[in-house]
DNA sequence: TGTACATCAGTGAACGCGCGTTCACTGATGTAC
DNA sequence: TGTACATCAGTGAACGCGCGTTCACTGATGTAC
């Protein structure tokens, strides 16, 4: 393919002219629409065909990408993780600039996504898809939770030997906690709760309740 | 009416013979019809016609019930509501024996709802209905909210005046772990995630862990 | 470089289906007299 | 106690709609020669 021309395509459609025979990206654009549409109306209320609809083509179009209307939620929820693990590891930064901070950051960053990503968010927690629905998706949900058990891992490095808890167990109550914020208080769309607080404060004095708990003192 | 005759037809209802003109309880059986049906194929998948269908009645007698399929949901959720609250007062029952061990009796009381009525949460918490859709609606999930509350300040007053922290911070950061827990690791659905220990078991550490960072030692 | 052709990603018409909702109706219930 | 009647909770037929899915097709792309 002539590579000037793809160019020169892409950016056609960008100022919106009137695309050819082939839509040229319409995986994505499927993608995106059925972001937006959940994000408008719950998953509930998000169909194949106006998916197709929105993004310009018949209805028979999407069958060329997915198999069928779940394959294309699972793959949203599938994105949803990566994004969500990119998000975390980007907020954890190698533990940097201490690994407390670098927890709170990842709190942060995962109460940020809820908020900012409500679609993603709900395709990925609270669609019915079952956690090992396909191998990519439990990897792309693995993955997104390591990032914590990672975090934890280096806070109780901080500890003397002896005293150390379980990181896995440690990990599982950081999840839940950070969950719990996210999903009733931060989220983006209408199911969200008032709280009277902002909800990184109350996850910062959580987590940090939490570990002193566990004897992490001096952070 | 002839209460005779009332007893006779509930008794008739039980032992399956064929119902009369009128079904006698119809919206209470498109309730049970709804649960059913979320339970099986998650919120989205449930629809007024087969509510009907399953009821026996015709597809247009619902509307006699219901202004319309939103306004049941929206009486599930407030239903589960109800009996969520119901059951937390029964677990934390005024605090007996103790505050702790009530507290961890609500807790186990909250992941057992979402275990056993995996329908009636997900309409609860994962219907995008917003929290305030309508004032009972609203009322009931404050009352189940005010019965954690309540637990917390109970266990805050076991500590010295000056040193008890916010009870209301405290209540959101224990809704938040269980919450957590239940909506992750402890649902009745297909969405539940594996977990390498019982959540009951993984909720009373987490909650004993934040209450000694609180400072409430010695349960 | 030009052309023939396989492959790919779209079309658009059609289908059967179940849904939500309405309507005029009817049978049962409970009550006023 | 009997009867007439208002009210209530159902019926069932009908509607328009949008959905998911299929099919034979076609136009564009990229490549082999």
């Amino acid at each position: 393919m002539n590579h000037v021309k793809t160019l020169y395509m892409a950016w056609s459609k960008k100022s919106g002219e009137r695309r050819g025979y082939h839509h040229g990206n319409l995986r994505e654009a499927l993608i995106a629409a059925a972001l937006k549409l959940i994000a408008e109306k719950g998953p509930a209320g998000f169909s194949f065909a106006e998916a197709a609809r929105a993004a310009g083509v018949s209805p028979a179009a999407p069958y060329r990408h997915f198999r069928d209307r779940d394959a294309l939620l699972a793959d949203v929820a599938r994105r949803g993780f990566e994004r969500f693990g990119a998000d975390l590891t980007r907020a954890w930064d190698g533990g940097q600039p201490h690994p407390y901070r670098a927890m709170e950051n990842l709190g942060r960053a995962y109460l940020a996504f809820a908020r900012t990503q409500p679609a993603y968010y709900a395709a990925m927690f609270e669609c019915q898809l079952p956690p090992d629905a396909s191998r990519e998706f439990s990897q792309a949900a693995e993955h997104a939770f390591s990032i914590l058990r990672q975090a934890c891992e280096a806070l109780c490095a901080l500890m003397p030997a002896d005293q150390r808890p379980p990181a896995s167990m440690m990990s599982y109550h950081v999840w839940a906690m950070t969950h719990g914020i996210a999903s009733l208080f931060a989220r983006g769309d209408v199911a969200r709760r008032k709280l009277p607080m902002a909800p990184e404060n109350l996850l910062e004095a959580g987590l940090l309740l939490y570990l002193r708990g566990l004897g992490l003192e001096g952070l």
